[in-house]
DNA sequence: TGTCAATTAACAATCGTTGGCAATAGAGTG
DNA sequence: CACTCTATTGCCAACGATTGTTAATTGACA
């Protein structure tokens, strides 16, 4: 992603107006590695700006998708992360726990497949998605506070625990 | 999977029932290969049985997967999709147009990452997925019906992949 | 300054999926 | 067979993420 204020002249080429809303969710995501999902960047845009609305933040997430800015990603936390990194190649570390997000810019060139394994398909993309839990998540497992004993929540790939990034 | 008869006599050492329903299910996914949604097998399993209920195709594919019996994908088509294949690893080829799934079971190298590339994440597993457009859905635009209009998607992946033509 | 896009609030609607309930069916057990 | 208890069904509500709607207001930019 570019910086907000290139993209504040990309926008202006686009015909599009550049509110101070606009700019921003430009700031919120300048810089920002921890693939955030809609909500989040709402929550960050609030702080600095209390009346902006869910609506508008999503909007311009997809105005800056379209434009090629970021990159919406489905990683299967249950909502569209949204990565301004859309420069480099890499691919995802997920933990599976609370849905923290890293870059991962292992070397994985073996990712090519040859025309015979295609089946037919035009690929385009290889997308590789690495889960497991993270260290954070590893560490608070040993210190105890037991009263999240696994009775009910099984293994549905839709956990949508909110933790604190 | 198992053969539906294996999974009946599982069911039943789980205290589970083996309902005509279940057996229905079970049926449907033998040897099914094309990653059905929960809404396809709730069709197929209709024209066997006419009156089963989306719930109970629900519940049954919830069972299986509990059981590691079939295993739950989220590969970004909007729906879950389930795969009875879960003794070989391999990935899949998904078509972003009409959301065909095929399995890809080319030697993929560089999968395993080291340590230093974990982040610290207890990595347990690494899932690729292959995007592009099937054949059919190839062949099926060379064929006139051009329709360049009417839907806005975007197109912004990077070609990670030996190219086919 | 004027115009038109953008934003906002307050909703309803979507879609896949799960949950609740009461009534019924039927699988397993003895 | 009879009993019991799970499973199924129908119907409908609810969820959470996302999009749409409408009307009123704001404000960016020419
Ligand atoms: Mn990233
Ligand atoms: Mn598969
Ligand atoms: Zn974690
Ligand atoms: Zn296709």
């Amino acid at each position: 992603m570019r910086t907000p204020e290139e993209l504040s002249e990309l926008f202006r080429q686009r015909g599009r107006k550049v509110t101070p809303q606009r700019q921003c969710i430009f700031r919120v995501l300048e810089g920002n590695v921890t693939h955030p999902s809609a909500e989040v960047v709402y929550e960050a845009a609030r702080a600095e700006m209390p009346t902006i609305s869910l609506k508008t933040v999503y909007q311009t997430l997809n105005d800056l998708a379209e434009l090629g800015e970021i990159q919406a990603l489905d990683l299967g936390t249950g909502m569209a992360r949204f990565d301004p990194n859309v420069d480099g190649a890499h691919h995802h570390l997920v933990c599976h726990e609370c849905g923290k997000v890293r870059d991962l810019y292992a070397d994985l060139d073996g990712l090519t497949i040859g025309q015979s394994d295609a089946q037919g398909y035009d690929v385009r993309s290889a997308e590789v998605v690495f889960r497991g839990r993270c260290e954070d998540c590893r560490t608070a497992e040993g210190a105890g506070a037991g009263a999240s004993a696994g009775s009910g929540r099984r293994a549905s790939f839709r956990a949508a625990t909110t933790a604190t990034e």
